[in-house]
DNA sequence: GCAAATTCAGAAAATTCGTTCCATATTTAT
DNA sequence: ATAAATATGGAACGAATTTTCTGAATTTGC
């Protein structure tokens, strides 16, 4: 008696558009108050991913349980179902990468050009949390910092070290010069006294963080020179040694994690410091 | 009998950014548990905001009442209130986001975050065209002759050098020694005598090209190594000069670019040859 | 206008969830 | 080394949530 029941609902929208589409489909057809779920669904989407069914209910002026004889209409289970739909919207352009990246999973990452694959989507959603999450503030503040500094330093090891290589680069064809601090060695917390107070130390590093790097910057913090950091989480030690902090979220692959993120964000630093440093020179 | 424990926590933040400068505050004195509860909720505050206690305790690889603890040291009364936190980082980027973009894009160029948006539209350009462009047969060939060198020497000078610094740091990381050739001084070229015929050459210039770069893979070239060079055009000096050419596109801005597609290229390269020498180390 | 079918509200049931509690393990201080 | 303090895991509890169910109300078809 109940194969009827069952057989009524094989499909259920798996994503937010086929959702709507369902939706303005059979709302020609629907009753009273379940076009009244339809309309306030449509119009308060975010409120459906993350309310309750009482609180959603009572909002849209319905009982709790019409809100489930609405989803069912459409073909879940039940609310909770749908809720979900709405939930992966409300995460929004993370879904079209992780949506592609699955897709390429799918397809095995064994061989070079999934691997590249791979780098290549969660770079992109990286540079996408990067201009989402990016503190202009501080950005700002780090513009300020290196282009009125006297001398600018720059600090990073293993992984990091590439990034400020590069920023060593980049700023000197600009006219920039920099100091580039390489370890040779243990004697690297003697170089601190060359430091001046006016001067600005840019120290990029990672988890896990070097215990040198974060020892180096505390000192030159403690002598009143301007600390700029690039690191990877607001955990990370070195933000406490920090006159500012840059995070950038970088891309992950297993263990390995890319730096096109971090370069990206590096090089938008030097140009801006050359930029400003341009202005300041001419006047 | 209540009044103390009301009163201990007159404090809980109201926003993400005051959640998260509280859990860095905290984390300093923080038990192992809840430095794993923190470090997974900054790394994945869309779980935090959408998933339950059970759910995200799993991911986290902790207990729920865990999370509680953890939201409660944080200032909050449950797990609850703090997820209200997450939930309205949520809502509010979206609404914010695309209108974030914009703002950025119209602000110009001439603001550090006009710089940073420029500099990230053009790199997921640039990481779009390589996915679209990339020899595939070129990679495959690549990981193949470094995968199967006896020696990995690495070269690249002014912008490459940061590439090759980095590919060397990550190699090293997976087991794969390489011999990064610095620059120190003209006495390069005399190098070329202690690359080997089973060795690879790993090569790295961009426009202008360093004659002493093209020269010296050359010279190994003619040698019988094999050269894989990466270069940003195929008519680059060292693409007759290689036995494998990659190019990259990459991201402009003005005169400058960045590196952020390399560095992707880079990274895929050294986790294919670390995975192609584990089986082969293993056999 | 009447009967059948459908829709609805509200209560009740079943499940799930967040939180608390306590015994055990671990760290810290002495 | 010992004791005190703190942190942890896991079970148990109470509250809240989703879903089902039922009788009443409303609509539909004739």
């Amino acid at each position: 008696m109940t194969q009827n029941l069952d057989a009524i609902k094989p499909d259920a929208p798996s994503d937010y558009e086929s959702l709507k589409t369902r939706i303005s489909t059979l709302s020609d057809s629907m009753p009273k108050r379940l076009m009244q779920c339809a309309r306030y669904a449509l119009a308060n989407p975010d409120r459906i991913a993350l309310g309750t069914t009482a609180e959603i209910a009572s909002a849209a002026g319905v009982q709790p349980s019409t809100l489930v004889r609405f989803a069912q209409t459409l073909g879940f289970d039940g609310f909770s179902q749908m809720q979900q739909i709405f939930q992966g919207q409300l995460v929004g352009r993370n879904n079209e990468y992780t949506e592609r990246l699955t897709k390429i999973r799918e397809s095995g990452t064994n061989t070079p050009g999934g691997i590249l694959g791979n780098f290549v989507e969660r770079s992109k959603q990286s540079l996408d949390d990067l201009v989402r999450q990016v503190d202009t503030a501080a950005l700002e503040r780090t513009i300020e910092a290196l282009s009125s500094a006297e001398n600018i330093h720059l600090l990073g090891l293993r992984r990091a070290y590439p990034v400020v290589s590069y920023l060593h680069y980049t700023l000197g064809k600009m006219g920039v010069r920099t100091n580039l601090l390489e370890y040779t060695g243990g004697i690297l917390e003697e170089r601190v006294q060359f430091i001046n107070e006016g001067d600005a130390l840019f120290v990029a590093t990672f988890s896990p963080y070097s215990p040198e790097v974060v020892e180096f910057a505390s000192k030159a913090f403690g002598r009143g020179v301007a600390v700029v950091s690039l690191t990877d989480s607001v955990l990370s030690p070195i933000a406490r040694v920090s006159s500012t902090v840059l995070e950038v979220n970088e891309a992950e692959h297993g263990a390995f994690r890319s730096l096109s993120t971090t370069m990206c964000l590096a090089t938008s630093i030097a140009v801006a410091v050359g930029d400003a440093r341009k202005w300041t020179s001419l006047s």
